[in-house]
DNA sequence: GCCAACGTTGGC
DNA sequence: GCCAACGTTGGC
């Protein structure tokens, strides 16, 4: 049951914010904040033990940092109602929350990270959504084929 | 810090 | 329902 990976995914988060090493240092973490209604659809669909490419954006080099395991399916985001976040949503009504949050968990830590000019010079990785121009979503689904390419790429260099 | 890309909002 | 204005993302 749970222990079936069932899809993978990419998700992006600026390390200064909250990156890999935090992950990794707490175990667990909550991914929430997410604004858009498409990264949001894409947060309801994961099932625990999915895995995700933990992506670092605005970082140097921006690219894929690790993996992640969804451990906790989409719940409503508690920071849409806390007027005092940044992410709080005033239209967002309690009875049907617009914003959803997942709990994460840590996999694993590459002895790199593969950057997105790597990732957009392999071949192999055509169509990925992240390397596509212009596709700023920060919540992806992404092909089996594609993910255990870039975890390839990240242990062995290639 | 700049700016292209693109999503959202709101006037009409 | 159109679309201009505006806001955000994120590479560079």
């Amino acid at each position: 049951m749970g222990a079936l990976v069932s899809a993978f995914w990419l998700l992006k988060s600026e390390p200064d914010v909250y990156g890999l090493d935090e992950l990794e240092r707490a175990g667990e973490g909550v991914w929430e904040g997410v604004r858009n209604y498409q990264a949001r659809n894409f947060m309801r669909a994961m099932r625990t033990g999915d895995l995700f490419l933990f992506y670092h954006s605005n970082a140097k080099p921006s690219g894929v940092a690790g993996v992640g395991r969804i451990v906790r399916e989409a719940y409503p985001d508690p920071f849409q109602f806390d007027p005092k976040s940044k992410y709080y949503d005033p239209a967002s009504l309690a009875s049907d929350p617009r914003w959803s949050a997942v709990n994460v968990g840590f996999v694993e830590r590459f002895p790199r990270v593969i950057s997105l000019e790597e990732l957009k010079a392999h071949p192999g990785l055509v169509g990925m959504a992240v390397v596509q121009k212009g596709t700023r979503l920060s919540v992806t689904p992404v092909s089996a084929e594609h993910f255990e390419r870039v975890v390839a790429m990240g242990r062995f260099g290639g």
